[in-house]
DNA sequence: TTGTAAGCGTTATCAT
DNA sequence: ATGATAACGCTTACAA
């Protein structure tokens, strides 16, 4: 059903049916009576507009894809469901991708191009998987990230780093460990530096036997926390710079009958909804991923509006003290 | 960059370009010389077919819907991980909608319909809120369950409560609780079904007082463990339909310190990541929610692709036994 | 094997 | 205030 058939039952043009539906100012400038019986030949037909047809001659098709490199990982998990929710509030349809590995990245965005999305909310180390070139047109928003070339919404991940390293210290730890990721990610490159810089300051910087790269999940943690656990000098806390982390360490501890937190302290970021699943609960920095979602969403629609990038403050953080932090064993 | 702009540097009609991208056996028909032309001037202009004006004339966009009540249900995520991966492997596009209530997911339809979506993936409950006349001709499958009307995928939610209540039964537990969602939900209706029947057979009935409905929630495993626990004579096991309540009854027996699994039993259902996290591990019944999505997602390019709708056999399902089980206390 | 031309359902420009 | 009509970029008879 088109909106020609609408307009036949309605004893009206073409377009005139169009300009009632066309949302904008357009459909102001049509008689009331006529309006009604548009709407009414509409209802009764059940028609309603072909976005598609609409996409073609308006060159916007009113859909954005957000590409994650995975759905497992609790923060990206809730940065597409705020992203997702403004988006299709604003009538945006959400394009999703999980890419976990370069080539997925590239085919999958070259699948958005080719539906003529108005705009891309991408994880910076994906984003660095493609070819800028296939990027042109469409406006880009970094998912927890910014740099010079793209605007983005980050949570202030080296303010986490800052103020777990301050927890610490203030507990009397001086012998601190640091669990990261693996692979390249900003936040978590940021969230270290922050860590490190306060340590450093407080002439505690982590050795580096304590200071781990490791896959930034569950499993990741485990293993992770396993090696430190086999040194001779174990750190007296670790800061992970992710939850999943975190929590693979906890459970490395529970394995190993290390108690948590009176032999071991640990700390994760991001505050995922498991942080609190487990026993002793997780101390981890409240990242917001579902602010960090919602507003990536809100500054890319903007921008596919045609205003300027802009840069964004970064979001506040908190520290969430919970059961996984106290003391070290020397202090008690 | 369109076709037109790639003829013209080819040195050929528009069509013959058109023919050197449609994919199908009409592609076939052009000349090796002229083809090599063509597929050298798209690359040097870095031209892509539009899917929106090949979605127009063909009917066809490509591109499916999946609608889901939550992601934050880890089984609903990985089905759509599992769905998402093989639509996009088919060269798919897909639209995502998270809809946790009626409207929402009645617009979210809608937007998906204007969009053209050639099929739809949801789960029951998010069906049951839509009118139907909403879903005029795209297909449509079902998440985690199937109707005479709808077609579907889902994994074999009965036979899990049977192996739960067997594996109880073996344990020597006698004394059974239920917790189950407190919304109509298919999937853990067959469930307790399953579960039902076999204590029922077993002369050992759940009684009612021990069978509580509760939001599928963390929360809601907290707060229906927490009723059970405060009875006068609380059941030695408990069965929940969902990992995640399974995971907040544990949460609440490890507060109030009755130990799992000596003091209590526990078991969940859909084995997601999270059950291992916890200490002690949960013993639940792997409902294999990838594989549900990803036969989902084949049988919906089946439909899309003009097959009769079939009925497909539950997915088996495997009880894993880990650390929440174990006799009741009378029995040790 | 290749080109011409008629749409697909809409918006947008320009008349009326 | 409303109606013709020309795009939008592509596919697909049909013609050459």
């Amino acid at each position: 059903v088109t909106s020609h058939d609408v307009a036949k039952l309605a004893g009206v043009s073409q377009t005139t049916v169009s300009l009632v539906f066309s949302g904008s100012a357009a459909g102001t400038r049509v008689g009331p009576a006529t309006r009604a019986r548009v709407l009414d030949a509409a209802r009764t037909l059940g028609y309603e507009p072909n976005a598609v047809a609409r996409a073609l001659v308006q060159g916007r098709s009113r859909s954005v894809g957000i590409a994650v490199p995975t759905l497992r990982d609790p923060f990206f998990l809730d940065v597409v469901s705020g992203a997702q929710r403004v988006l299709r509030a604003e009538g945006y349809a959400v394009l999703l991708a999980e890419a976990d590995e370069s080539a997925s990245m590239t085919s999958a965005i070259a699948l958005f191009r080719a539906r003529q999305i108005d705009g891309l909310l991408i994880d910076p180390v994906g984003l660095s998987a493609v070819d800028p070139s296939a990027l042109q047109g469409a406006p880009v928003v970094l998912i927890d990230d910014q740099s010079d070339r793209w605007p983005g919404v980050r949570a202030d991940a080296e303010r986490a780093g800052r103020i777990v390293a301050e927890h610490l210290l203030a507990l009397g730890h001086r012998r601190l460990g640091f669990l990261g990721p693996l692979t390249e990610m900003p936040s978590a490159a940021r969230c270290e530096r922050g860590f490190a810089r306060v340590l450093r300051e407080a002439g505690v910087a982590p050795r580096s036997a304590h200071v781990r790269r490791v896959p930034a999940t569950v499993e990741g943690g485990k293993a992770g926390m396993q090696a430190l656990l086999a040194l001779a000098e174990r750190p007296t806390a670790v800061f992970c710079a992710n939850d999943l982390i975190a929590l693979g360490a906890l459970k490395s501890c529970v394995r190993a009958h290390v108690h948590v937190p009176d032999e071991m302290s640990i700390v994760g970021c991001g505050d995922i909804e498991s942080a609190t699943l487990v026993t002793p609960e997780l101390t981890t920095v409240n990242l917001r991923p579902l602010e960090v979602g919602a507003r990536a969403a809100r500054l890319l629609l903007e921008l596919v509006d045609g205003a300027p990038p802009r840069a964004m403050k970064p979001l506040p953080v908190e520290l969430v003290v919970r059961g996984t932090t106290a003391p070290p064993p020397v202090c008690r």
